[in-house]
DNA sequence: TTCAAAATTCAAAACGTTTTGGAAAAAAAT
DNA sequence: ATTTTTTTCCAAAACGTTTTGAATTTTGAA
């Protein structure tokens, strides 16, 4: 493996001019740096990392807590995630260093990983609302970017969707064709995004003098959903929409709409948030699902980068990113039914 | 962050004895070796592992490469490895990189991540019978340990289980309680560990001079074990005894039992080997799954010092390590049946 | 031609550790 | 009292890069 010595030596040039030819420095002639490249190329340079991160006093790591629930069950989005980031990551030279969360204190696992005194700042996702990692990273002096956001404004980089916009736009597809009795089924409120829909669909179903009697916040499962719609549908004046929080959950309430002898979207619409997972694919619904789509995948790349950006001193402020969000209109929604 | 220049400056010593004070050697005076503690103690010293990395040569990084079904479905062994991987690497002062493996090709992924150059060695696990990972590594002189074994007396460090001995200790067992007819929902050939599995079986029924009709190699899921099952039983001479490759399939094979109208254990005897994964215990099955037993958590620790004792320059062959099996009997195995 | 300005290059320091090859001090042997 | 051995310590080099401050060369104008 050469070095930039020998490369030096090879060409009888000092090396700081083969290190600022390679770097791309503007103050190195155009035709040495080419000879440079060239010699580099030839001795199959390849720049010692851990040399550069000692200078630089970076590491070149970014670490990630996988939270793994009680039942050790692989949370879908993970991968995902695993998958996008470490290619973005490795495309600025950077690596993931994973640790798994198995205690009940949630910064415990920050704390360990810092200990060890090699990372130069985290990725976080899944917020809870007035998330205390937030705070303990934030006194250490830890940088960080989130998936999300853990409260209305923060002053941390991040990136995430407007999930308020996910409930208005929800709101405004469905209230657009008629229907007044509009259903949540939301995830569980300490979650941040759950607790933000749910603002969300308040206020745009107050602003349309709508009634928001039909809010469920419980764990996201196929079983809650069907649970919940089918309790919903069994009442006096049962909602002719549903707004889900995922796919997942979508599928359950349709299930619990056939089983009560109900079509969708004839009788009840449905619609979903998708984050487009490969697994629950909203097109392989029957009927095809109404979403608001935000691709999990597209998320990496925003993170890894808004996180090295901040590395780089990047202020924090330019570094809150939101998503677009599309809304795709399939055929699991329809025109409210006329009331009896 | 305080350096060892700033210790030896507070000490008037110089830094190599503070140095070598602390890293334990033996040339450096007791009483000098206690102020030097003290002293380290007291101004927050953190060896610079970046530094230490450089002058060693190390990275302290070792890479694994998670392999995605096509699915994208996550793998439930790998959630038990990560969380065991880490903390062993973690003690003695190495972190794990993770890349996903979505390339059809096998070595491509562990070709990326070299080319980043920045790691000691990998992990490899799940080996297919004469697995091309293993000649791309060697050829390449990249250290790495295996979980498993890809071939008969491979040259590599390894740790796993002596599969063969699996199914030697469950014909036995199953043997000794009178069984001729004993079935084996194994999993593809092409997995190493199921190549194993087979070659034991084979051995220890024609030891017996039991006739080894009752085969089977696919996937290992649950599906799969009721199907084979229900379609041997359903045979002239259907098996008295079936033995699994994982819990998971167990499952399926005593749901087929159930369904066929027959009992476990009076009618069929059913077992199983067990990685003592916490989704799907043996002790959880009705009647409690008799198995063959070694907790894939208890591979993670050996794994990690393996490698890394590998690292330090200790030879393969003194690296190859087989994890006790234990056979636990519980409900499901009895006495093969009366013959009609 | 001459001189200032700009462009290009370089030597050396720095990052924080480990390791090498001695040197000084203390203890033991002559 | 001198030499030898052992113990304890140290200065300096090394790892491979980036960065600083200055030196050299080239360019352009006077």
């Amino acid at each position: 493996m050469a070095t930039l010595k020998e490369i030096s030596a090879e060409l009888g040039l000092s090396v700081t001019t083969v290190s600022r030819a390679l770097n791309g420095f503007p103050e190195v002639k155009e035709h040495t740096r080419v000879k440079v490249r060239e010699t580099a190329e030839r001795m199959g340079y390849r720049p010692n990392r851990i040399a550069q991160r000692l200078v630089t006093g970076r590491s070149g790591m970014v670490g990630m807590i996988v939270k793994i629930k009680p039942d050790m069950s692989a949370d879908q989005t993970f991968f995902e995630m695993l998958t996008g980031l470490t290619a973005a990551l490795a495309s600025r030279d950077t690596d993931l260093v994973l640790a798994v969360d198995q205690d009940s204190d949630p910064v415990t696992p920050y704390k360990k990983l810092l200990e060890r005194d090699i990372l130069d700042g985290f990725i976080l996702n899944a917020p809870i609302v007035d998330d205390p990692r937030v705070t303990f990273l934030q006194d250490h002096g830890v940088p960080f970017v989130m998936h999300g956001q853990d409260r209305p404004d923060p002053t941390y980089p991040s990136f995430g969707i407007d999930n308020a916009q996910v409930s208005a736009q929800s709101v405004k597809l469905l209230a657009n064709l008629g229907h007044k009795r509009i259903a949540l089924i939301n995830d569980e409120l300490r979650h941040a995004y759950a607790s933000e829909r749910r603002s969300g669909f308040h206020a745009a179903m107050e602003q349309r003098g709508l009634s928001t009697d039909y809010v469920q916040n419980s764990a996201t499962l196929e079983s809650h959903g069907y649970m919940h719609a089918l309790d919903m549908l069994s009442g006096s004046a049962p909602p002719t929409a549903f707004i889900c929080a995922s796919t997942v959950v979508a599928a359950g309430v349709m299930k619990a709409v056939h089983d009560r002898g109900l079509r969708v979207p004839d009788d009840i619409s449905v619609m979903a948030h998708d984050d487009a997972l490969p697994l629950t694919r909203a097109i392989n619904f029957d009927p095809a699902l109404t979403v608001t789509r935000a691709p999990l995948r597209d998320a990496c790349s925003p993170l890894a980068n808004i996180l090295l950006d901040h590395l780089d001193g990047k202020p924090a402020r330019e570094l809150q990113v939101f998503q677009d969000i599309e809304t795709i209109v399939r055929g699991s929604t329809g025109p409210a039914p006329k009331e009896v």
